[in-house]
DNA sequence: TTGTTTACTAAACAGTGTTCAGTAAGTTTG
DNA sequence: CAAACTTACTGAACACTGTTTAGTAAACAA
């Protein structure tokens, strides 16, 4: 008898189906508007039947966030090509803070905000240490070609992340409001510009 | 008559006497406590009393940023006397970190969450700006003492500040959770170091 | 067919920011 | 001094939020 499996089959369509309406109102409408009301409404049921498969809001964004990093690691794919090692990281970055800017509430959701972290309770953060490892190879192959000189490649690498972060995370929050508002791009590319020469003669 | 004058002075008197108590309430619970309701208990008022007062939420948590801001440039006063003035960075550096770590919810509060931020509409952020251009001059003064080559401060500074705050955001908002917990602190410090090592090279 | 399990929901709880009509005290004017 | 006006304040409501619980109806097992 196939029933419990049919059973499983039916959970998992509908953890997709909340999930997938959550997306929808994510990237509609932004963060503030979605409620589990909302996402009860968009499927049509009782906002009570999502808890039955997620057991908290947070635990819903936290499986919203891993999405976001499906979607990032696709979008890094073509990277992986590149041969010379300095380059990929470049254009590791450069990719970073593209996809912040034109997914800047999914990017909020996987870096920003700690809603979705608080699901974690003794156990670390998968998403993140693959990203991470990822950074991390890539560094030990500069490291290895002689373009970064020879030392822990995670720390280097927690380096290079927070470097980029930094302003991803600055501009994203507002926190370049000292500029007009047209220099704010152009500064945000130069000091990128200026990390990435910097690393390269100093790391 | 002085009536107007006194007017003022206790209208001056009540924001203070709410923010006061916002900030009891900010620094003892966290921000997830400090709710206008909350707020009006404090200080024995109805709710509605504070929106004579601010605005909107947004408006007081800004006030709240700017106290914030006041407590950071005291604790940045000693570092001004130094002489060195690679040192008077990295000291720069070590004390923003030490500031976020030690005051967690102002530090986020004043530079990693959205909301105080609605309130400026054209204006710029004065706060940021000021706290900047102390960080853009001691950029100049190694610029001058030609511990970094010839550039526009701004940027650079720009990347500094970056760099210093990719670190602290990630840690605050729990994106070290890849690291046990026992090596996070290590492995921040190792980043930093790292970092001043870097730009002192390669900036 | 009876008994049990599963899937779902209406309604409530306890909170949130914010607005508005109404009141009571303070101030100014005739 | 009394009447008119102004200011300061509040109770109650509005429209939300996440979450829990008791109860129901359908699906399944015996």
């Amino acid at each position: 008898m196939g029933i419990v499996e049919r059973k499983e089959r039916e959970r998992e369509e509908m953890r997709r189906l909340i999930l997938g309406a959550a997306q929808k109102l994510f990237i509609a409408n932004g963060y503030e508007k979605v409620s589990i009301r909302n996402i009860a409404d968009e499927i049509e049921y009782s906002p009570a039947t999502i808890y039955l498969y997620y057991k908290d809001k947070n635990e819903l964004l936290y499986a919203l966030h891993q999405r976001g990093f499906q979607k990032m690691v696709e979008e890094f794919q073509p990277i992986l090509t590149l041969t010379n090692p300095f380059e990929k990281l470049v254009a590791m970055g450069r990719s970073y803070i593209q996809f912040a800017v034109a997914n800047p509430e999914l990017f909020d959701l996987m870096f920003i905000m700690t809603a979705p972290m608080e699901t974690l309770e003794k156990e670390d953060w998968e998403e993140g240490d693959r990203a991470f490892n990822l950074l991390m190879q890539v560094v030990q192959e500069c490291i290895d070609a002689n373009v970064f000189r020879k030392q822990d490649p995670q720390v280097a690498a927690m380096m290079i992340w927070s470097g980029i972060h930094g302003y991803t995370a600055l501009f994203l929050r507002k926190r370049m409001h000292m500029f007009p508002e047209c220099d704010r791009q152009q500064i945000m590319d130069d000091a990128f510009q200026l990390f990435c020469d910097t690393i390269r003669r100093g790391l």
